[in-house]
DNA sequence: GTATCCAGTCAGGCCAATAA
DNA sequence: TTATTGGCCTGACTGGATAC
C-alpha cells in the first residue's frame, strides 16, 4: 500500500499540467515547484514513493511508476506469492511440429539454431530449443531482426523482444524516434499555393507557409471578415474623412476611434496627408511651439544635443565679424579646446551657456552631474590658460548674449583695448550705460570661482551619490565621543582606534579630559 | 530434485516537447 | 542552449510453475 500523505515536490512542465490539473492541482507557473500527494503522480513517473508490503507490513520504496500501476504492492516475490498465488499461466504455443512414429517423439525447430531436434508428447507444445546452451542464446540477444524504420539488420534479445507491445523493433531509440515522427506527419496541400507541404497529423495546419497565410489573409479575411475585428464598433463608425485631403478613410480600431472622439486627435488617410498637416498648420500654432520649446529644454538637459554649435555661439561669432576681428573657434590648447581664439591679439573668449556652465543666477544649487562637471573643467581650464598661456579668459554668459549683445560687444572691444586686463572677466558683471561698459556695483561669483568646499555643499544629494566612487559598505557612521558630531570613517581605521572623535583636536581635548 | 520455461520486476538510457 | 519531465524501449535478473 502506498504510504498516505506522502507530498512529492514537483515543477509545472507542458507534459504533467493537464493530468495534475485533471487531479485538482492548481496550476501557477512552468518550473514553479508545488507539491503532489504521492498517488497523484503520473502513472510514468520516476519519483520514488514510499509503501508498505500488503504482506508483510515492511516498508520500503520504488519508483512511482512501479507502483501507481498495482493495486497490492509487495516487497518480494515471496510476498506476492503468499498472498496472491499464481495462476496456471497460458500455454505457449510452440512452433509447427510434426508426429515421428518411429520414435514415438515430435519434431520440431530450434528457435536458435534452427537445426531439427524430437521432443516427447508432454514437450511438444512447450520446448522451444534443442538444448539449454541454445536457450540461454535463444534467450539472450540471439534474434536478428529489421528495423522498422531503416531495415537494418540487428540482434534483440527474445526476452526484450517478446515483451514488446507494439511489435514494431528498431535498431535504436534514434531510429524509433525518427519513425514515430514519420508518423505522425502527413501530406497536404497549401490552400492557397497549391503547393505540397508536410504537417504532423493532428495539427489543423493550411498553408505551406506563413506568407502563404497572410497573403490568403488579407484577402479573404479583412474587414468584418478579419479575426480581430471588434464588433462594439460597426463599420458605419468606422467611415470617416482624412482631415487634410477630405477622402474617405477607415478607423481601424474601437481605441482609435476614442482617441480621436474623446481626445480630439486627428485622423489622416496617409504618412503623406499627415506630413503635410504636420508642417502647414500643426508646426505654425503656438501650442506647438510652446511643447517645441519643453521638449528642447528636456533635450538640452539630458545632452541629446551637441552644443558646440548654439545660439550664443553665433551671435558671438557674428559680432566678432562684425567688429573684424579674426578668431578661430573650438582653439585648441592641448588640453582644452577654447570657443573664441583672437588670433591677432592672442586673447580667449568664452561662451558660458546657462544650463551647462550653471549660471548662479538660474542655479540655486548643482543638481546635475554634468552641471559640476562642467564647473569643475572650468575651474582646471581658467588655471591652465593662465598658466600655459598667461591669458585671462573673457567670459560671455548666454543670458547677456541673448539679451544684451551690445553690452557684449563693448566688453569684447574693451577687452582688447586693454590687452586682456580686465576688472572682471564675467559679462553679468558689467552693465552697459550711455553705449559703454563699466563694472556693475554688484559683484557675482560664478561657481567656478567660488571656494571648492561653498561648491561642494552647493551640490544636491543626489549628484553627491551618483559622483561618489565610496565603497559604503567600507564606511561606518558614529557620533564624535566629545562634540557629538555625525562623522565617517572607514571600518579598519575606526577599529583601530579606541577613541572615536571627528577630529585631532576633538581626540586630544578628550583625552585631556580623561 | 532437476531441468526448463517464462511472467514479472527493476532500473538505465534515449528522445521529444517545452519553458526559460 | 539548457534543464526538466514523461514516454518508451531495453537488458538483466528473479523465482514460481511444470514435467519428468
Amino acid at each position: 500500500m502506498i504510504i498516505e500523505g506522502q507530498m512529492i515536490e514537483m515543477k509545472w512542465s507542458v507534459l504533467g499540467k493537464e493530468h495534475y490539473e485533471s487531479k485538482g492541482y492548481v496550476f501557477t507557473a512552468y518550473k514553479e515547484k508545488f507539491d503532489v500527494e504521492a498517488k497523484d503522480l503520473m502513472v510514468n513517473s520516476k519519483e520514488v514513493i514510499r509503501y508498505t508490503c500488503d504482506n508483510c507490513g515492511v516498508e520500503d520504496s520504488k519508483q512511482a511508476r512501479n507502483l501507481l500501476i498495482k493495486e497490492k504492492h509487495y516487497c518480494s516475490l515471496k510476498c506476492r506469492n503468499a498472498k496472491e498465488p499464481i495462476k496456471q499461466r497460458e500455454k505457449k504455443i510452440a512452433s509447427p511440429y510434426t508426429y515421428d512414429p518411429a520414435t514415438k517423439r515430435y519434431e520440431k525447430e530450434c528457435q536458435n539454431c534452427k537445426s531439427k531436434y524430437q521432443v516427447p508428447s508432454y514437450r511438444k507444445d512447450i520446448s522451444n530449443y534443442c538444448s539449454e546452451s541454445c536457450r540461454r542464446l535463444g534467450m539472450n540477444k540471439q534474434v536478428e531482426l529489421n528495423c522498422k524504420h531503416c531495415d537494418k539488420q540487428f540482434i534483440r534479445g527474445l526476452s526484450g523482444m517478446k515483451r514488446n507491445k507494439s511489435k514494431q523493433f528498431f535498431c535504436s531509440s534514434a531510429c524509433a524516434a525518427s519513425y514515430k515522427t514519420e508518423q505522425s506527419m502527413e501530406t497536404k496541400e497549401c490552400e492557397y499555393c497549391n503547393e505540397l507541404f508536410k504537417s504532423k497529423k493532428k495539427y489543423k495546419q493550411r498553408f505551406c507557409s506563413t506568407k502563404c497565410q497572410s497573403e490568403w489573409q488579407s484577402i479573404y479575411l479583412v474587414g468584418e471578415k478579419a479575426n480581430n475585428f471588434n464588433k462594439s464598433l460597426p463599420l458605419n463608425k468606422r467611415n470617416t474623412k482624412c482631415e487634410w485631403c477630405g477622402n474617405s478613410t477607415k478607423i481601424k480600431s474601437p481605441t482609435k476611434y476614442r482617441q480621436i472622439t474623446e481626445q480630439g486627435k486627428h485622423i489622416f488617410c496617409s504618412t503623406k496627408c499627415t506630413k503635410q498637416w504636420y508642417s502647414s498648420v500643426w508646426s505654425q500654432s503656438e501650442e506647438w511651439r510652446e511643447a517645441s520649446r519643453i521638449r528642447q529644454t528636456k533635450f538640452l538637459s539630458e545632452g541629446i544635443f551637441d552644443h558646440t554649435d548654439t545660439a550664443p555661439q553665433k551671435v558671438i561669432d557674428s559680432i566678432l565679424t562684425e567688429m573684424n576681428v579674426s578668431y578661430i573657434n573650438e582653439y585648441n590648447c592641448k588640453y582644452f579646446a577654447i570657443d573664441n581664439y583672437l588670433i591677432d591679439h592672442n586673447l580667449m573668449i568664452e561662451v558660458m551657456g546657462s544650463y551647462w556652465h550653471c549660471d548662479t543666477r538660474h542655479y540655486n544649487d548643482i543638481a546635475y552631474k554634468r552641471q559640476l562637471k562642467r564647473i569643475m573643467n572650468d575651474r582646471r581650464k581658467k588655471a591652465y590658460i593662465k598658466e600655459q598661456y598667461n591669458i585671462n579668459i573673457l567670459y560671455l554668459w548666454e543670458e547677456e548674449i541673448m539679451n544684451e549683445p551690445k553690452l557684449c560687444k563693448r566688453l569684447i572691444q574693451k577687452y582688447i583695448e586693454n590687452k586682456g586686463l580686465l576688472d572682471n572677466y564675467h559679462s553679468f558683471n558689467f552693465i552697459l550705460k550711455d553705449d559703454k561698459v563699466s563694472l556693475s556695483s554688484s559683484i557675482t561669483l560664478p561657481y567656478m570661482e567660488m571656494e571648492l568646499e561653498i561648491v561642494q555643499s552647493k551640490v544636491t544629494e543626489r549628484v553627491k551619490k551618483s559622483t561618489s566612487q565610496k565603497q559604503l559598505d567600507k564606511w561606518i557612521t558614529f557620533n564624535c565621543e566629545y562634540c557629538g558630531k555625525e562623522t565617517e570613517q572607514l571600518k579598519v581605521r575606526y577599529n583601530k582606534s579606541k577613541t572615536h572623535c571627528c577630529s585631532r583636536a576633538c581626540s586630544y581635548a578628550r583625552q585631556k579630559q580623561m
